[in-house]
DNA sequence: CCGGCCACCTGCGGGC
DNA sequence: TGCCCGCAGGTGGCCG
């Protein structure tokens, strides 16, 4: 589900809610995510003050002053902040009660998710030590992505979507940025001009900039944390749309397996 | 180091 | 209707 627009969004959501906060307590319904909530975790929490929130790559990390939780929302996750009905549903695996009344409570039904704690600097975590840069800053540039793509013979999907060289990308918008961009999916990156990198790398930032403005994109169960959908779904212009004309040229939609995903592109504009 | 493939898990839609 | 198959927005780990 979630891509980088989908975590901001969440992120943006919550926050103003929540920073500040003391935590009354953490109920743990199934401790069987990705990798086990620590047992433990509930103690660690109990009583801390939230002091901020931010996102790294997917990961949302929450700040309180012993250290830093970690979360991720996997391929089915969702964080929603409550406030009436407490009644938990089905794969409503965790709840973080707040001082406020405000319960944030997860939901994911496939578990690829996670909940975690560090003590230590999260940019230290194995999880997020090795990653690249985010796509918005100023360290993402044509350039930067033309020097680490040299003698590389991987597809240009796989290596935009590789988050060692650069996170957030997943697989819808690597799609839509791959389209923008007149690149086909399968080409080689390391056999992509500076030029064309400069003008990948720019269109990355406008594809996820106008997303996160939309609210993300609900294909068919991301929910913001207020319960409602994103519609960026309604600008895509290629994911999904598999045998359904080219808005610039009226060719027919493909959709090719690149390393094991769907990828939906132009033959005719991408090349 | 790099590229390719698998696994983790549940739900849903299509075809028969 | 019901069963079986393939597929789904992520990503660590393993293998050659």
């Amino acid at each position: 589900m979630p891509e980088l627009p989908e975590v901001e969004t969440t992120l943006r959501g919550l926050e103003p809610h929540l920073k500040g906060q003391s935590v009354v307590k953490l109920v743990v319904r199934n401790r069987r995510l990705r990798w086990p909530i620590p047992s433990g975790l509930e103690a660690k929490l109990r009583g801390q003050t939230l002091l901020g929130m931010r996102r790294r790559a997917k990961y949302l990390l929450l700040e309180f002053p012993h250290g830093h939780l970690l979360s991720h929302l996997g391929m089915s996750g969702s964080l929603r902040l409550l406030t009436g009905d407490l009644t938990p549903q089905k794969h409503d695996h965790f709840d973080l009660a707040f001082a406020n009344g405000m319960c944030l409570r997860y939901h994911d039904p496939r578990r690829f998710g996670l909940l975690l704690w560090t003590k230590r600097e999260p940019a230290m975590h194995r999880l997020i030590r090795h990653l690249g840069p985010e796509p918005l800053s100023d360290k993402f540039t044509g350039e930067y992505l033309y020097r680490l793509a040299q003698k590389r013979k991987a597809a240009v999907k796989n290596f935009i979507m590789d988050g060692r060289i650069v996170v957030g990308v997943g697989n819808i918008y690597a799609s839509e940025a791959l389209h923008r961009a007149g690149i086909h999916p399968t080409r080689p990156a390391g056999r992509i001009s500076l030029a064309r990198y400069q003008n990948l790398a720019s269109i990355i930032k406008i594809v996820l900039a106008e997303a996160i403005a939309a609210g993300g994109t609900t294909l068919k169960d991301f929910l913001n944390s207020a319960g409602l959908p994103g519609y960026f779904a309604q600008k895509l212009l290629v994911y999904g749309r598999e045998g359904l004309p080219c808005g610039t040229c009226l060719s027919l939609i493909r959709n090719l397996t690149v390393g094991q995903r769907a990828s939906f592109y132009c033959p005719k504009c991408q090349n």
